[in-house]
DNA sequence: CAACTTACGGACAGGTTGTATGGAAGTCAA
DNA sequence: TTGACTTCCATACAACCTGTCCGTAAGTTG
């Protein structure tokens, strides 16, 4: 029937069919392997759009990526709240056991955590994780800092070399064959290590 | 003069000069911002030189990965050797400062933790790592474990979680405007993370 | 409703990877 | 030494991919 759309629904529809058929190319085959041609058919478009909503390839992932970390970065917090942990070591446990759950899916740790850092260069990287996941990394440590149960220092250093952890973790756990042993050997690790910030 | 030179000579010759030649560029701009034809120039061969000697543009890239872990581990053990650790404490520290010292140079944190994921794939790229860094680590964390300072836990989650810290230190130091005071603060982040795994 | 802006499709140019082909350099047996 | 044989390398070629240009359609505004 073609209903008449206005400009800003058109837009926000192309955008979104792109963002939505780019994600899981990207989290199959990687950013490279992936032409914008494939895309575009995949969303129902041509390249002519992409590059019209997109300044290229790159933003277009870029987008994807944000998309993503905005995601897990909900589902952590919710799975926070539903925990409800009383003291800091379960607090410390959900936020593992949060982060974990949340990068299982090759669209998540594939996109955000491998594919990303390369494909957008390392600075575009950490600014958006720092928006997302180190960022309340960092809001973490500086509650414990201030609560006197972690000793007082720089928390944004600390707070990326955390979540450097939390990365490697959540990749160890996503690509081995076993995941449900891999998933608890990280969680066994991640507990091992981080507590160990608490002072005693 | 043009020596007469054996097979296994300009074999060497030629797949060394590619892999010096294409190391820098590789570092400074990355995997797929360069070409084949780039490489092969700046080795003053030509691209049938190339792909005669390496199945292709992602083989010549594993080789210089390859060379540059097999690098930094040689200097990390020779910083070891050289502070000559007499402490549990002062051994995890020469660890961490050997570490962030030999990544200090974007032929080293470019190629080896930003661009190679994706261009080898986390599998290979954590195979290669294997090999040399998380190895390493692993080796020091058993003997930690084995001399009691250490919970007994399974090794190979946890080295994986440390080395993902220290990786994330370094690129944290490397990339960073002020460069004396990020390694300033990425090693302590680093020693207040990770001594807190020794038994008290 | 007419001028204007925005969204999009198709075509083009430049550059990239990998392969195929022919020749040069080295090896080995007689 | 020589002649067959293998290895090494350079050039040419085909397929593909990105980004841009231009024309057209859809929507907006005075």
């Amino acid at each position: 029937m073609e209903v008449k759309r206005t400009q800003a629904q058109r837009t926000a529809a192309t955008r979104a069919a792109l963002v939505v058929a780019a994600r899981p190319l990207f989290a199959e085959h990687g950013y490279a392997a992936i032409s914008t041609d494939q895309i575009a058919r995949a969303a129902g478009v041509t390249r002519g759009a992409l590059y019209h909503q997109f300044a290229g390839k790159e933003e277009l992932f870029a987008a994807v990526v944000e998309q993503v970390e905005e995601e897990i970065q909900a589902r952590i917090a919710a799975e926070i709240e539903a925990a409800a942990p009383t003291d800091v070591d379960a607090m410390i446990g959900a936020n593992i056991d949060a982060f974990l759950a949340a990068c299982a899916e090759p669209e998540v740790h594939r996109i955000a955590l491998i594919e990303a850092p390369a494909a957008l260069g390392w600075e575009r990287w950490r600014e958006i994780c720092f928006r997302y996941g180190v960022g309340n990394v960092e809001r973490v440590l500086q509650s414990l800092i201030d609560a006197g149960l972690v000793a007082d220092q720089p928390v944004r250093p600390l707070a990326h070399v955390v979540a450097g952890a939390l990365d490697e973790a959540a990749l160890y756990a996503a690509r081995a064959g076993d995941r449900e042993a891999a998933v608890e050997e990280a969680r066994g690790a991640l507990r091992a290590l981080i507590p160990g910030l608490l002072t005693r």
